[in-house]
DNA sequence: AAGACAATCAACCGCCAGTAT
DNA sequence: TATACTGGCGGTTGATTGTCT
């Protein structure tokens, strides 16, 4: 019995991110991080991509104050001595490195650096150890010594959720994104006038309708953008109070992540994307009334 | 100019550990 | 306690681009 795929692979989609894609993804995770969690998140943003895939392109692509390539002589003196003392550890390696991930130092190291580590070592002749796996080159994968030079990894990126989301990948991105910026800001305002609204009325969403504000002007969001620790801390009981989920959602996530993922809920269960491309304010002016029906 | 080969790097695969149920 | 689920990681693949002949 192996174990289940983490998604159906013959209706995903699979290779290269299209800009659209990216720009989705990005949108999506810079306001909501992974809403609950990865699995989901393709769905909830309107994504036909494996959630490992999302994640994978947050993390290594489009999350910011990514650099690529233009290693410095710095930087490759390190990474060296880093997998000389640790081996393959390559995300121990990326977190000494602000801003590399660990699959940049990986490809870094397989096309460059490690012929250049084979010389050395073999000017030395003193391999550190000949059980390492990769290439025999002698990897010294001790925990004890990786641990013993303690460092915590450098804090994730802050993001400025009120700032413009600067985007240099061209024109179309830009456009799609000042899109989402648009109604996301509109939607956000009609929430806030209903929670004023609705305050004053006995419901069951008192509580949350109360005490919520938007992403960017509140929340009690620390949001880091890391992706794999951004939380949206949304109000609790929210989510119950909620129109009716589409049935595939409802069927889904109602459970544990179910009050971070309300403010979906509140499109009637459409997506993210849904959102984005609605043809008009009108259409998110449905969707918000949806919320209250 | 065109084909062969090499280099690069984004993306995928599969395993493992931690956590939730 | 057992099982399922998810995130994270390292290894690998394959498409694209650049260089050489």
């Amino acid at each position: 019995m192996g174990r289940s795929p983490c998604c159906d692979k013959s209706s995903v989609k699979r290779g290269p991110w299209s800009q659209e894609e990216d720009a989705i993804l990005r949108s999506f995770v810079e306001r909501f991080g992974n809403a609950g969690n990865w699995i989901a998140l393709p769905h909830k943003a309107g994504l036909k991509r494996c959630g490992k895939s999302c994640r994978l392109r947050w993390l290594n692509y489009l999350r910011p104050a990514i650099r690529h390539g233009g290693f410095t002589d710095e930087e490759d003196n390190l990474i060296l001595s880093l997998y000389g003392e640790m081996g393959s550890k390559w995300s121990v390696i990326a977190s000494k490195l602000p801003g590399r991930t660990d699959n940049d130092v990986k490809n870094y190291w397989n096309t460059k650096l490690k012929k250049r580590y084979l010389s050395t070592t073999r000017e030395v002749t003193t391999p550190p150890s000949p059980a390492a796996g990769d290439d025999s080159i002698a990897a010294v994968d001790s925990p004890s010594q990786a641990s013993s030079q303690p460092s915590p990894p450098p804090p994730p990126a802050i993001v400025n959720l009120d700032a413009p989301i600067l985007d240099s990948t061209g024109d179309d991105n830009a456009e799609l994104l000042h899109k989402s910026e648009q109604l996301y800001a509109e939607l956000m305002g009609l929430i806030e006038q209903q929670s004023m609204i609705t305050a004053a009325a006995p419901s069951t969403r008192d509580a949350a309708t109360t005490s919520w504000s938007p992403p960017g002007t509140s929340p009690t969001a620390s949001s880091s953008c890391d992706g794999s620790s951004m939380q949206m801390q949304w109000p609790v009981d929210v989510h119950e109070s909620t129109v009716p989920l589409s049935s595939e959602s409802s069927n889904s996530s109602s459970s544990s992540s179910a009050s971070s993922l309300w403010f979906f809920d509140a499109f009637g269960g459409g997506s993210f994307q849904d959102l984005l491309g609605a043809a008009s304010f009108d259409d998110v002016m449905l969707s918000q009334e949806m919320l209250y029906y």
